[in-house]
DNA sequence: GATGAATGAGTCTTCATTCAT
DNA sequence: GATGAATGAAGACTCATTCAT
C-alpha cells in the first residue's frame, strides 16, 4: 500500500519562513472559518484568501489548487489529533488498563468535541478528497500508540493484540463519530461515554487485557 | 422537537401512477450511478436527468430543486434501511440476546456492506445536507425496535435499557461506518465484525441483558 | 397606416358561447392578479392558467402563445378605457368648454388611478409588445369623441381643432402618466389635478374654445 | 424619504482606473446596443458582455447582477438628463418666462427626441426596475433647477411657487413621453411642440409668472 | 375538447485558475 | 514576489409550448 500521499496533492513549496508559516497559518485559519461560516458550498478560493487578509495570487504560491489547500487542511488536523493521542498514550504506559481505556476515550472524545464546528467543517471538507492515504497514516500512528500502551500494563496479556486494537479503536472512533453527527444532548454524550468506557473495559477483560 | 422535514426539501409531488412512480425510481437509480461514477462534485442536475433518461424539466417537476432530491434519496435509503433492521429484529423476539446481537450487528453490516459503493455514494450525498430530521427519525425507529427486541428476551432485566441501547446502537452504527471508512480488507472487516459481537455481548451481560 | 392587429397577435377563436366567456374573462383576471401580485417577469402561463381555474391546454385553445393573451389583455382594457371616456365626453355635448375640460380630466384621471394596480400592472404587461396599432386606435377614438364634444360647446370657435385636439389629449394623457408613476401623494395629485384643468382651459380659452 | 439607491442594486465596484472606466463605458453603451436591436426580452448578461467585448465573469466583477446593470445605466441618463436640463435653466436666469420656457421645453424635449431609440430603450429597461428612488432624485434635482429659475424672472411673482412648477414640469415631461410614444410624424411633433409652450405660457401667465 | 406531464433551449450566476502589471 | 482583474466553462433552474391520453 503506497501511504505517501497523492502526487497532484502536494503542496508547492514546504515553507520554512516564519513569514510563510503564518501565511500558510491565515490561510488554514481562513479556511476553516469560511468552512464553518459558509458552509463547503460557499468555500472559494477568492473568499479564503480575502479572509486570510493574502491575494489568491498569493494563495496560489503555496497550494497549486483548491484540492491540496483542503487535502493540506486536513493532513495538518490529523496530525495534531495523532499528536495528542500519542501523548495520552505515553502518559499511561505501565498504569492500569482502565486508566489507559479512561485516557483514550476521553482525550479522542474531547478533542472531536470541544471544538464541534471545527470538527463538523474538516468532516465536511474531507469528502471528495482522496484522502485515503491521510487516514490510513492515522490509523498506523493510532495503532502503533495504543498497542505500546495496552502492551505495557502489568497485566497485558493478549493473544491477538492487533485485532484487539483494530477492534477497540474502530469502536470509539465509530461511536464518537455517530454520537457527534447525532448531536445529542450533553448530558446524554456524557452518559453513552461512560457506557463506552465500561463496553471497553469488558471487551478488554476478556481479551487479555 | 420538530421531525417534520424542513419545508424547502419536501418534494414537488407525490406520484401516483405507475409511470411516474418508475420516472422517480429511474431518477433516484440515476442519482446513485452519478453519484458512484462519477462522484458528488460532479453530480449536476443535467447528468442525473441525462442518465435517468428524463428531461431536466421533467425532474424538477419531482424535485423543486437538486437539494429536494438528494434530500429525498437520503429518505428512502434510510426507510429502506430501517425496516431492514426492523424485520430482523422482529424475527429475534424472545430469543437469547447472543442470538439478537448477532444478527442485529449482521443485518446492519451486510446492509451496509453488501453495495459499499452505494453506500459511499449516499454517504457523500448527505454532506451540506440539512437532514438532521431524517438521522433523528431513523434514530428512532432504530431505537423502538432494538429496545423491543432486547426487552423480550427471556433473561432481559435492563435497570436503564435507554442508555444501554443508545450506546449499543451508537457503537454498532458507528463501528460499521468506520471500518467501512478505513476500508480495511475483507477478512479483517469479518474478524473485527465478530469482536464487535464479543464486545457488545460482554457489554449487555453486565448491564441485564 | 395598417391598424389591424398584427396577424400573429390575433386571439385564436372569438368566444361566443358563455362558458367560453367567462373562461376567457377568467384568464384575463387571472393575468392581472398575477402581474399586480407577482410581477411581470413571474407571469408565467402555467401561473395564470393555474390561477384562472384552467389548464394550460385549455388557455392555449383561447391564446396562440402568451404574447396573444398580452395583447388581448391591452386590447380589452383600452376598449373599456376608451368606452367610458367617450360615454363621459358624449354627456357633455351642448355644454361650456369648461364643463367638458373637468369632465375630461376628471374621468380618464380617475379611471387611471382608482385601481392604480390594474394600471401599473397593464402598462408593464404592454413592454415589448407590438401595440402601436392598440395605442392608435385609442387614439383615433379619443380624437372623435373629443372633437366632437369640443365642437359642441357653444362658443366653440377653433381654427386649427386637430392640432388643439391633440395637444390637449398629449398633455392630459401624458400628464397623468406622469403623476401616476412619481407616486405622488395623494393631496398633491387632486392639487395637480385642478391646475390640470386650468391650464387647459387656459390654452382653449386663446385657441378658439 | 429614503433617497439612497435600493442597496442590493448598488454597483459593485466604483472603477478607478482608465481601463476600468472604459471596461464599464462598454457594458453600458453595449446594452444600450442590445436593447434597440434586440429588445428587452433579448437583453441577456451574455449577449450584453460579448458585445462589450468582454467576458461575462468580468461584467460580474462590476456589477452584482444584471438588475444593477440596469440601474448603473437608468442612473447615468437620468443623470446626464438631469445636467443637461440644470444647464439649459442657468443660463435662462434672469430672462424672460417666455424665454425660460421655451428653452426647457425644447432642451427636454431635443434630448428625448435626437436618439428616440436610445429613449425607448432606457423607458423599456426600467421596467420591473425598483427605480423609483432614481425618478425622485430626478425629479428633486428638475424642481430645484426650475423653480431658480423662474424666479429669477424680472416679473416673476409666484403664489404658489411650488405647486406651479410641479404641475409644469409633470405637463412637460408627461407630453413628451405620450407624444413620443404615440409615434407621431415628425411635423406634427414639432407643432404640438410649439402649442405645448404656448400652453405652458398661458398658465404661467395667469400664475404669477 | 380538456388536461397537465414532458421537453430542452435558454437564463443568470459562480468560481477555479491564469497572467499582465 | 505579490496582486487581483479577467476568463469562460459549467451549473442550477425556468418556462413557453406541445401532444399523448
Amino acid at each position: 500500500m503506497d501511504l505517501s500521499p497523492p502526487r497532484h496533492l502536494k503542496a508547492r513549496k514546504k515553507p520554512r519562513q516564519t513569514r510563510a508559516m503564518s501565511t500558510v497559518d491565515a490561510i488554514f485559519e481562513a479556511t476553516i472559518q469560511v468552512l464553518i461560516g459558509e458552509g463547503t458550498h460557499r468555500l472559494t478560493t477568492t473568499r479564503v484568501a480575502e479572509r486570510a487578509g493574502v491575494s489568491v495570487g498569493t494563495m496560489y504560491q503555496y497550494f497549486p489548487h483548491k484540492q491540496a489547500l483542503l487535502y493540506a487542511l486536513n493532513e495538518r488536523y490529523l496530525d495534531r489529533l495523532a499528536e495528542r493521542v500519542e501523548k495520552a498514550c505515553l502518559a499511561q504506559h505501565g498504569k492500569s488498563t482502565k486508566e489507559m481505556i479512561e485516557a483514550l476515550v476521553t482525550t479522542y472524545w474531547e478533542a472531536k468535541t470541544e471544538r464541534s464546528d471545527v470538527t463538523r467543517a474538516l468532516y465536511s471538507s474531507a469528502v471528495e478528497l482522496d484522502n485515503e492515504a491521510l487516514i490510513e497514516a492515522f490509523a498506523r500512528r493510532m495503532d502503533a500508540a495504543t498497542i505500546a500502551m495496552l502492551q505495557s500494563a502489568p497485566t497485558a496479556n493478549y493473544s491477538d493484540i492487533d485485532l484487539v486494537n483494530v477492534t477497540l479503536l474502530s469502536v470509539i472512533f465509530g461511536t464518537v463519530r455517530n454520537v457527534f453527527e447525532r448531536n445529542l444532548p450533553a448530558p446524554e454524550q456524557i452518559a453513552i461515554r461512560k457506557q463506552l468506557i465500561v463496553m471497553c473495559l469488558a471487551y478488554l477483560d476478556m481479551s487479555g487485557g
